[in-house]
DNA sequence: GCCGCCATGTCAGCGACAGACATCACTGTA
DNA sequence: TACAGTGATGTCTGTCGCTGACATGGCGGC
C-alpha cells in the first residue's frame, strides 16, 4: 500500500480542466481542484506557482520543440527561414489526435481574461526564445525581434484555425498557408498612405 | 473647505508609480498606495479593477488614437497600409516630452512578470481593435489578424527603441525604420529550408 | 432650505498564495 | 535488520488582493 497515489501533478491538471469547463475558472477554487483528487490546497500550490499555471504546464515542452527547430535551421539562414524551421518543429507538437484536448483547453482559456493574459505571456516567452536564438546566430536586433514576434503570430493564427470546428488540415498545412498569406501581405507593393 | 481633494484617480496613479519604483510592485500594497495619498484601499479598488491596472489606465486613450488613425486610411487601402495609418496616429501619442515618464513606467513594468503580462494583454487588445476594423473594411480573416498583429509588433519594437537611452529620433521616425526593416525581412526572396 | 446624488469611509469576508513545521512511506546503507 | 535520510504531503497560520453591504456627508438642483 503506497502512501500517495502517483501522478499528483497530472491528476491536478486533468481535474482542473474538467472543473474549469464545468463551472468556470473563477468559480473553481484551488482547494476544489485539490480536494477532487484527494489532495490539499497547499499541495496544489507546491506543484503550480499559481492557479492559472495548472493549465500552462507543459508549455516548456513546446518551447523545447521550438528550440529543436531553431537548431535544425542551417547556419547563415535568413531570419524568417530560421523561424519557419522552428514552426515546422512546433507543428509536430500538435498531431491530429491532440486536437480535442487542445480545443477543450482553449475553450476554457477563451472564456477568462486572466487565462488569456497568461497565454499571451507564454507566447511572448516563446518569442523571447526565438529572439535569443536569432541574436546568437548573428542577426541584428530590430530584425531578430521582428522575425521572432512574427513567428509566434503565425503560430497563434495557425493554432486558432487548427482548433476550429470543421477544420481538417494538419497543423503544418495550416501554418504553411498562413505563412504564405503573411508573405503576400507584406511583400506586395502597395500605394503608400499620404503623409502630411 | 471641500470634503475631498480632487483628482483622486490621478493622485493614486502618480503615487503608485513612485512607490513601485522605490520598493517594487510586490512590496507595495494597494493600501500603501491609497494611504500615501490620504485614501483607503477600498477607494483604490473603486478606481482600478485590480492593482496592476493603476499603471495601465489611459491605455484607452492610445486605443482612441489608433482608431482615429484607422479611420484616416482611405477606403480600399491595403491591409498593411491601414495599419500604417493607425501607427502614424499612435506616434502622435508619444511626443518627446513624454519620454521620461514612459521610460520610468516601463522600467517598473520590466521588473515584474505580472505587469509584463498585463502589458502584453493591453497590446493584444489593440491588435483586436485593429482586427475588428480591418474586418469591417472587408479584409478577410487570416490577413486581417496577421496585419493587426504585425502592426502591434512594429509598435512595440518601436516603443522599446524610443525608450532606450541615447535614442534621439522621434517615435514616428523609429516606427518608419522598423516598418522598413519588416518589409525587407518578409519581402526578400530567400532559400527555403529543406523539408523532409 | 430640503433632497438626492455620489465619492468616499467602514466593516466583514473569501480566496490566492507562502512560510514553518510535522508526518511517514520509501530507500539506501551498515 | 535496524536506522537515518529523503521527499511528497498535510496542517496551521498569516498576508494581501479584491468585493459586497451599508453608512456618511458635502454639494448641486429644485
Amino acid at each position: 500500500m503506497v502512501r500517495w497515489e502517483p501522478g499528483a501533478r497530472e491528476r491536478l491538471q486533468q481535474a482542473a480542466l474538467v472543473l474549469f469547463a464545468e463551472r468556470g475558472f473563477e468559480q473553481t477554487t484551488a482547494a476544489d481542484i485539490a480536494r477532487s483528487v484527494g489532495l490539499t490546497e497547499r499541495t496544489f500550490f507546491r506543484h503550480f506557482a499559481d492557479k492559472r499555471e495548472v493549465l500552462f504546464d507543459g508549455q516548456h515542452l513546446l518551447a523545447e520543440a521550438f528550440r529543436t527547430g531553431f537548431e535544425a535551421a542551417p547556419a547563415g539562414a535568413a531570419p524568417l527561414d530560421v523561424v519557419v524551421s522552428a514552426l515546422r518543429s512546433a507543428a509536430d507538437f500538435f498531431p491530429d489526435a491532440r486536437r480535442p484536448y487542445s480545443r477543450a483547453r482553449q475553450t476554457v482559456i477563451d472564456q477568462n481574461p486572466a487565462l488569456q493574459e497568461r497565454e499571451r505571456h507564454k507566447m511572448a516567452e516563446l518569442a523571447a526564445l526565438g529572439h535569443e536564438v536569432l541574436l546568437g546566430r548573428g542577426i541584428a536586433d530590430p530584425a531578430a525581434t521582428l522575425a521572432a514576434e512574427t513567428g509566434i503570430t503565425v503560430f497563434s493564427v495557425a493554432f486558432a484555425q487548427w482548433i476550429r470546428h470543421g477544420e481538417n488540415r494538419s497543423f503544418a498545412q495550416i501554418q504553411t498557408a498562413v505563412l504564405d498569406e503573411l508573405r503576400s501581405l507584406t511583400g506586395s507593393e502597395s500605394v503608400p498612405v499620404h503623409q502630411s
